[in-house]
DNA sequence: TTCCGTGCAAACAATTTGCAGAATT
DNA sequence: AATTCTGCAAATTGTTTGCACGGAA
């Protein structure tokens, strides 16, 4: 069985997704934390975000484009993707009423995640146009 | 403006996505017609379910893998992924209530496109364990 | 002293792009 | 004749992996 030890990398990686409301992706989370340490490495980026996946720990975030976005918010909400300034909101509230609408289902299925995103504009952007 | 002009080769792509029902990603539909048109390259499968999916022809679809898999069927449905079998089905009549429900976000948001993923079991590999 | 985690670089996989020639309008 | 589309190969992008070393248990 395979230990998970304590990597001071590892404790950075998770206390900026903490932090975080913006759902980055591997990419951004990088950039982000090499200013303050500079010997960090993508590698290690993306072995820990993977882990902390593993562990439930943060939770991986669709938006539509080909770049995982990862989430450390943990109770269960959808995201709305703006298309045009590419912001990521969460939306709460609504993935109970999608659960309890699949209990039906589970008797056939069995759910075990449901993912969902909307798309379009947000309140900024919509009142730009 | 742009002309879009006919082509064989988008003629059998956009026929194979009519009769599928599997979601198939580029790949698949590649290695699927390379079989009948030799000649047929990634480049222009690639390129050609970009384009129909430009037109609205076909939509792309969330799976949770980094891959892109396309749908020809139009009307709003919700998908359900297995886990173990990697099947994805249709599930339909989920997303209309989805649509209301967010007729109320649509007041600050404008709501283009939701995107509705259900992952778990399915019936087969539900039974089976 | 075991074995997990790291940085680095190379490997990979999915998708995109530049180009020259072929085909459509 | 003008411009779109194709096949090919090379380029890009996002992510993963092999390796040798350093550090936690």
């Amino acid at each position: 069985m395979k230990q998970v030890r304590f990597s001071p990398q590892r404790e950075i990686i998770y206390n900026y997704m903490l932090k975080t409301k913006a759902h980055p992706s591997a990419e951004t989370i990088y950039n982000d934390l090499k200013v303050e340490n500079p010997d960090l490495s993508f590698a290690t980026v993306y072995r820990n975000l993977k882990l902390l996946e593993e562990l439930g720990k943060i939770k991986r975030v669709y938006v539509g484009d080909n770049v995982e976005r990862y989430d450390a918010c943990c109770n269960d909400h959808a995201h709305f993707v703006c298309t045009c300034c590419k912001k990521v909101i969460d939306i709460t509230g609504e993935k109970e009423m999608m659960v309890n609408k699949f209990k039906e289902l589970n008797d056939a299925y069995s759910v075990s995640r449901i993912c969902l995103t909307l798309e379009g504009l947000c309140p900024e952007c919509k009142e730009r146009k």
